[in-house]
This record gives structure tokens, C-alpha cells and sequence, in this order.
DNA sequence: ATCAGCCGTGAATAGTTGTTCACTTCTTCG
DNA sequence: CGAAGAAGTGAACAACTATTCACGGCTGAT
């Protein structure tokens, strides 16, 4: 063999195909699901349409590594924002406003990621992904209901239910327009975290509290 | 003109109409959405698949309307269930319960309603359907809150959450398996009813009351 | 009975995109 | 430099279905 890949190569190999996932994940971003079609993402990503095929072997591949990495930096904040918080209810609250405030400051994208019609078979992941993000949610549910502060549930529905709830009322058909002003942004943020919240049990008042704290933090992640 | 459109006829374009529209909704609610295409659903209803286009505009228009249905059936569910309570209270737990049921029942027809990708453009007529169903919840909500039984808050928001929760909980890709058992469907129902009081404010014992209240008469409605 | 006009038909059409592949260009190493 | 092999290209292909439409049969008034 007198070609050998060299360092340097696959450093470039690897920098496209980063290329390729971020031209995705930029077109999902303005466009929706709908507008990740192999041409224009390939245009985006400088390369050919076939280019895509010599690092994806499908659409269906590449959107659902694109919906992994979008769970993984999802997943990430969550633990963050929890892990900073002082005790198990203040790390739910944390890990709630921090799921909210995310889908708000990329509404296109989460709406794609979650629910949004694909002409290709995206099902697995998108029950992966939420399936991460959900086991997150009901582990600290758990915590708080351990800690005595939330009365014994099923956690893992309660999980599920609550990321529904936000994700319904956060970038669903219904949500309300005009989340682009900050301050309705912030209402929004805080009414369905309270709303959580009480679902799972925490009285209206504790819960009042525990919200007014976590969106204090939250706040800074918008611009992340 | 030697040919007028007799009653006889009227009757008979109106009834193959219906037949189509209930091939539709048979097929969705066997094989979800993606089954709902022309050919198939032709040959249900006995019909050439020319002639659902006498029927119907297009593909999505036939979907709308399926959606507009099942819709419509819903929402007389709730407000029958509601108004049946002794209540504001009682009618919001009726209605919550109600559509726990529902989808319960038909969960293939109800996502497909609800969620699932469909390759024509039905997004105004599913908004609408939500619109409606949320509209209703917020009432309900309302009236409780003018009552003097919940706290005040955004209740068009939180109608919507709390769709959000039952629905993503009870046929989302994480609801839980084993729904078919009746006592497993029961405590599914009676969970995302209780989490859903709570989340608008109602107290733990006393959502715990409710809920009992609420799924005696709902249970009836299973074979509905 | 008869004919005008509507209803029903289903094979053919058309438009949309993911995917392929023969060919070109680039990279590595003797 | 030149050969070997990998990466890149993009026009052509394939598959899937909604939609059309020219034709045959049925319905209803005369």
C-alpha cells in the first residue's frame, strides 16, 4: 500500500463530518426537519450531495446523530443546573427551568428534535433522546421524594408527564407568540415550572420559592 | 337539463362519503397515520381511487376532516363528562379524566391525530383540533379558579400543559407498555389525573379525592 | 325508451428526494 | 515523478404515492 491516511487527514475527515452535523443542525435551526434535505445541507457544508453518503450511510443517520448531539448538550445542562443546586427539590426546579429555558432559545430546533414530522424513520432515537432526558427528570424526582419533600409517585411517569407539559405549552402549535420579549419569556419560564412543580407534589407556596430561585441562574444560560 | 340530483341520490353521495371518511379513521386507528393513504383506503370503502377525489380535494383535506371528527367527538366527551359534575372542581377532574380515557382507548387514532409525521401539510387543522380541546380545559380551569378553588394563573397556558402531560405520558413513545390490562389502565389514568390538579393547584388530599370521583363514571366510557 | 349529464373507474402521470456510481481529483509514499 | 488508492463529485436513477383524466356505465326527466 502506498497510501496510508496520514494524521492530518483524518483530522480533516473529522472536521467535515463535524461540518456536515453542523450545516444540519443550522438548517433544522431556521428551517425545521423539513428543511434538512441532503442537497442543501451539502451546499451548506460545502461538499457535494454524495460527499454525505461517504460519512452518513442515510438521511435517517445523519438526523439521528444530529437529534444524539442536540440530547447530549441537552442532557448536560440539565445535570449542570442540578448538580449546582443546594438540595434534591431546588435541583428539580433547577433541572425543569433549565429544560424550559432551552427549548424556548432554540424553539425551531427542539420542535424538530421532539415532534416534528420527518419523512425519514427517526423513531429510535427520538426514543432514545427522550428517553435520556426523561430518566434525568425522574431521578430527581426520585431524589426529592427520598428526601421526604414530594409524596411517593411513579417517578418515571411523572417524568415523562412534566417534560410533556413544557414541551406542549413551550414550542407546541399552542404556545403563546410573543416569547421573544424577555420578560414574557421569563413569565412563561416561571408559570410552567410552577406548574411542574405542584404536579409532582411540592405545595404551591414551597413551590413559588424554589421557582423565583431557580430562574435566577437559568437566566444566564439563554445566551448559551 | 334531463338529469337532477334526486334525495335518493343526495343520501347516497352522503353516505359514500361517511364510508370514506370511516375507512380513514379505520385505518388510522389500526395502522396510525402512515396507513392513511389513498389506495388503501379506497379499497375500504369500496370505492375506485379516483373516486375519493369526487369526495375530496386532496389528501390533506380528507385528513382535516378525519382530524375535525375525531375532534369533535372529543370535545362533546368532555363536556358531557364536565358538565355531569357536581362542580368546578369535580367538572375539571371529569374533563382531565375524560381525556386520559379517550386516548387511552384509541391511542394509535389519537396520536396520529395528535403527533404523528404525515407527508400533506394537516398542521392548521391540527391546531385548530388542540385549540378546541384546550379551549375548553382553560374553561374549566377557569371556572374553578373563579370558584375560589385554584389559585389564579395563566389558564390558556396551563390547559395546554396539562394536555401536554397526558398526552405525552399516555401515548407518547414513553408511555408505558402494559396498558391493555384494565387495572393497569386505571392506575395510568388516575395518576395523570392527580398530576394534573396538582399542577393548577389543587391541594394533594384533596386531588386525591377527585380523581376517585372522576374515574367511577369515566371508567363506564372505555367502550364508548 | 332514450338521451343528457353526472358518477365511478383505475391505469397512467408527475413531482419530489434520497441514493447510487462511474469518473475526477487529491494524497501518500517508493 | 508516478503509481495506488482513497476521497469528492454531481448528474442520473429509483421508488414511492398523490393526483389526474379519458372513458364507460348509471340515473333521472321526457
Amino acid at each position: 500500500m502506498v497510501y496510508r491516511r496520514t494524521h492530518q487527514v483524518v483530522k480533516r475527515l473529522a472536521a467535515r463530518r463535524s461540518a456536515i452535523l453542523a450545516a444540519a443542525r443550522d438548517t433544522a435551526a431556521e428551517g425545521g426537519m423539513a428543511a434538512v434535505q441532503i442537497a442543501p445541507v451539502a451546499v451548506r457544508a460545502n461538499v457535494a450531495a454524495g460527499t454525505v453518503y461517504r460519512y452518513f450511510p442515510s438521511k435517517a443517520e445523519l438526523i439521528s446523530e444530529l437529534i444524539a448531539e442536540v440530547s447530549r448538550d441537552e442532557l448536560a445542562a440539565i445535570r449542570r443546573a442540578a448538580d449546582a443546586a443546594p438540595g434534591p427539590s431546588s435541583a428539580l426546579a433547577a433541572a425543569v427551568t433549565t429544560v424550559a429555558v432551552h427549548v424556548l432559545s432554540q424553539r425551531k430546533l427542539a420542535w424538530g428534535i421532539l415532534a416534528e414530522p420527518v419523512d425519514v424513520d427517526v423513531s429510535v432515537s427520538r426514543l432514545a433522546s427522550r428517553r435520556e432526558i426523561s430518566g434525568e427528570i425522574a431521578a430527581r424526582i426520585d431524589a426529592a421524594v427520598r428526601a421526604g419533600h414530594l409524596p411517593a409517585q411513579d417517578t418515571a411517569l411523572a417524568a415523562t408527564a412534566l417534560l410533556g407539559a413544557l414541551h406542549e405549552s413551550l414550542v407546541g402549535p399552542l404556545a403563546p407568540e410573543n416569547l421573544d420579549d424577555p420578560a414574557k419569556l421569563r413569565d412563561a419560564v416561571q408559570t410552567v415550572t410552577l406548574l411542574a412543580l405542584r404536579a409532582v407534589g411540592v405545595m404551591d407556596a414551597r413551590a413559588r420559592g424554589l421557582v423565583v430561585q431557580a430562574v435566577l441562574p437559568a437566566k444566564a444560560l439563554v445566551g448559551a
